[in-house]
DNA sequence: AATAAATATTCCTTTACAGGAATATTCCCT
DNA sequence: AGGGAATATTCCTGTAAAGGAATATTTATT
């Protein structure tokens, strides 16, 4: 089995959109074919890669599989996001702050995760 | 200019290396270099499409380039987990909660961000 | 001005991976 | 048992991207 990290996962921009789909509730293969437009086998593909992240968990029943979020891989964002939080809080009365807030201003790349 | 997201450009696990050694704080191309064992191109590579992704910024003193995180898409992705954390709390009181976690004891594939 | 240090860029090769189309598999239904 | 629905898998092809080696660029130093 390959080395699927949350990240690599989530990198993939149909995969992100299954994601915040399911974010909604659980969904089958086919709803999630349907809602996003994506053909059926890619809709599999990307679900398997998703399942072997541990993103999403399955459900069988009957002829349907239905696919949910799992809750672990992203507490584990949160706590990796948290070491990242105490940077910031740590640097705010540094020095250097002043500088890096100037600097900041030149940036004007704003993008989100999705 | 490509479309580099958050979670592609962490989806490299060198990538993801340097963006937790400039934890520590600002760092030249040279020493982040040294210390995670590339080779001077491939970070200078891997830099860039960290800038292009909004995760660092430079800041080029005489020959060195100093490389510092962005605190803004770390705050973005706080901003996007903080949908999933609710919908775990309205989950949790509901009918599936307990099939919800019989399922999740048959999945032992913790692994986490890193 | 010439040289050296630090960094960026280019070119090349290899590999991973996404989508398409077709097919296999699983399970229900009658 | 046979047919059909839902899903998974395979094969193929094109493309993006990472690493290596070499080279260009920028800035300091003497």
């Amino acid at each position: 089995m390959k080395d699927i990290t949350t990240f690599s996962a989530l990198s993939e921009p149909n995969r992100l959109r299954i994601i915040e789909l399911l974010r909604q509730g659980p969904l089958t293969v086919g709803e999630i074919a349907e809602r996003l437009e994506l053909r059926q086998p890619q809709a599999s593909k990307h679900l398997r890669v998703l399942l072997e992240a541990g993103l999403v968990e399955v459900e069988a029943v009957a002829n349907r599989r239905h696919y949910r979020l799992r809750q672990e891989p992203f507490q584990a964002l949160d706590t990796w996001l948290e070491s990242y939080r105490k940077v910031w809080s740590e640097r705010f009365d540094n020095l250097d702050h002043y500088l890096q807030q100037l600097q900041r201003d030149n940036h004007q790349q704003d993008d989100v995760p999705e």
